[in-house]
DNA sequence: AGCCTGTTTGCATTCGTATGCAAAGCCGCA
DNA sequence: TGCGGCTTTGCATACGAATGCAAACAGGCT
């Protein structure tokens, strides 16, 4: 277009100053004084400058871009999330740069490479595993990296995670005061940590009455294998009288299996409890019991520990799990005395 | 870190050549030898060498960035299209900076500021409104804009619809030859071009058979105002047979309110259509009759659009308005015959 | 007025890559 | 061997802003 850019080369002629004042007057923390602060402002006014974020970047080795990489939405506590990271990091003056990646392998790699390319200045790995080779390359590179909702073994990153083992074990206990013997479990995908540590309190929780799984389908996080994978674990005469979900998505998928396709009613023949809390599970359609993972907090120390590592690199990597909180509904038997 | 970024300089160095020859093996379409190429790659593999995008950018003046700007993801059609948006533009080789706004007009503003200031070489707005005056920033500062789901008056930009006119008549039609006489309408937010015209396709359709909507409330696109609204519809006793809801998100919330605070029955009682098929409206607790959004239909075109837009910023502004099909399920009454 | 201190300012350079230009290299053909 | 034409290469510069350095300036004090 005609319009060409407006550089700080064309706001100092007209300022009548040199192009370093100009630049100082749109750098917080330098130099200048009042006098051509206001000739600069109002030149930069009149032409519509705005500093290049690019060549800025270029400079200062920072570009306030942080690199998000998730595994995919369907799922609705990952779009929550990122709406509530992305204002997060906007209130702090970044900008998410969203990466999808097939939660294939192989994905990864290149993706991370990727971003990696655009010199963010952080990034996040929602729900996505990362090689310990790779995470020692982003370390390398000097670019820190924080896993959300994902742990993992290896090198020691930063990573933040509700207490799904905590979780688990109190919908066992949950479920087992409830007077349920017969308990099955929906696995998620089995790569990932969330679904070992939320089994694995499960598991715990079950034991400590002596009980444990007494059926187990994977439905790997998705919609329609958690349907599947439903239909297998109640098509048998001895059905279990209650299930735990391991996330809420897959929950919803097991509740219409049960009402719509095998005519059972929750609770009353079976007990339904996920894992999430994502917006749905409290529409009365499913009223599901899950525990809460909370998703603001989540988010809050997913930017403080990014935060950190850009300021200073060198900081030793945090672990942090939140608190995970039961929160029953009417999809499964409530424990007499429970709410108390 | 210790390990310093690692330059086209170096590579050259390495190589034995000379920083242009490194540039251009790296630079498709540029002019080398197969000789130099492999020295060149063989180097930059050792010392891992990748291009630094911002540098590039800053010189080509085009970033591959993609600026999305989204109001909400709380209703999912739009993290579908996130999600879709992202993978297409991915295999062009962009990326997509998101920027989340309050629908709050003042908000806009400065975003788009921000989102111009990392010179994205493209836009796209998903249901979010744009001031003309703001669109001729963009247009003179030569970035592309698409709006999505979301039309506009004034000039005219590119823009990518679903058909809600023919949407919403569909839905009148269906539900007069459902036999419903006395039908409200929940409308979204009266700020939307999606909330105007369904209302108007659905307020066409009607008066083909001499009817108009007996009631009216709305409900913001909103779930818990849309409650609301539903709860004030069916207050009285002389309650609507049918109702059309402006999307599926708020038809979620009036179902539960007919169904669990007011007993009534679905399709029995009263007949409930929204709009957009989001995947929960095929789940069988709502089991909702809908029209579909093609999303990926949708997001194809604003992909094509902005491509046209940068390669040539004379392209004249299209608007594309592609077909939206009603969805007959069961929480409406399907009229003899129409499945035929 | 003279001196010292502290603040502003401009100059010049830097970030990492792309590219116009001209020199150099290559190839085939006479 | 010499020449025309095409390809490859390096040099130098540009992109737009930030910043170290030293010069210029302002202000306070004696």
């Amino acid at each position: 277009m005609n319009t060409r850019k407006v550089t700080s080369q064309d706001v100092a002629r007209r300022a009548g100053v040199s192009q370093s004042a100009v630049s100082r007057v749109f750098t917080p923390g330098a130099s200048f004084s009042e006098k051509t602060a206001a000739k600069v402002r109002k030149a930069a006014g009149e032409l519509g400058y705005r500093p290049n974020v690019l060549a800025r970047s270029l400079i200062t080795g920072r570009s306030r871009i942080i690199g998000l990489v998730v595994a995919y939405l369907e799922n609705y506590f990952y779009p929550e999330a990122l709406e509530k990271l992305s204002n997060a990091l906007q209130a702090e003056g970044y900008h998410l740069l969203v990466f999808l990646v097939p939660r294939t392998a192989g994905g990864i790699e290149d993706t991370l490479q990727e971003i990696v390319d655009y010199q963010v200045d952080g990034i996040v790995l929602a729900s996505v595993a990362l090689s310990s080779e790779l995470a020692t390359r982003c370390r390398a590179a000097g670019i820190p990296v924080v896993l959300f909702n994902r742990s993992q073994d290896g090198p020691p990153l930063p990573t933040v995670t509700s207490d799904n083992f905590s979780g688990g074990r109190e919908i066992a206990r949950f479920l087992v005061a409830g007077g349920h013997r017969r308990i099955g479990y929906i696995a998620g995908w089995e790569g990932a940590s969330t679904q070992r540590d939320r089994e694995a309190g499960f598991r715990h929780g079950l034991r400590e009455s002596g009980l444990e799984p007494c059926t187990r389908e994977v439905g790997d996080y998705q919609f329609a294998r958690a349907r599947e994978a439903a239909r297998r674990m109640f098509a048998g005469a001895d059905r279990p009288e209650a299930v735990f979900v391991a996330n809420d998505h897959m929950a919803f998928a097991t509740m219409d299996v049960l009402r719509f396709e095998l005519g059972l009613r929750i609770p009353h023949d079976v007990s339904v409890v996920g894992f999430d809390d994502v917006p749905p599970a409290a529409w009365p359609a499913y009223d599901l019991t899950t525990v809460r993972q909370d998703a603001s907090a989540m988010v809050a120390e997913t930017v403080k520990m990014l935060r950190a590592n850009i300021e200073d690199p060198d900081t030793p990597p945090r672990s942090v799990c939140l608190p995970a909180t039961l929160i029953p509904r009417a999809s499964a038997r409530i424990p007499r005395g429970w709410l108390s």
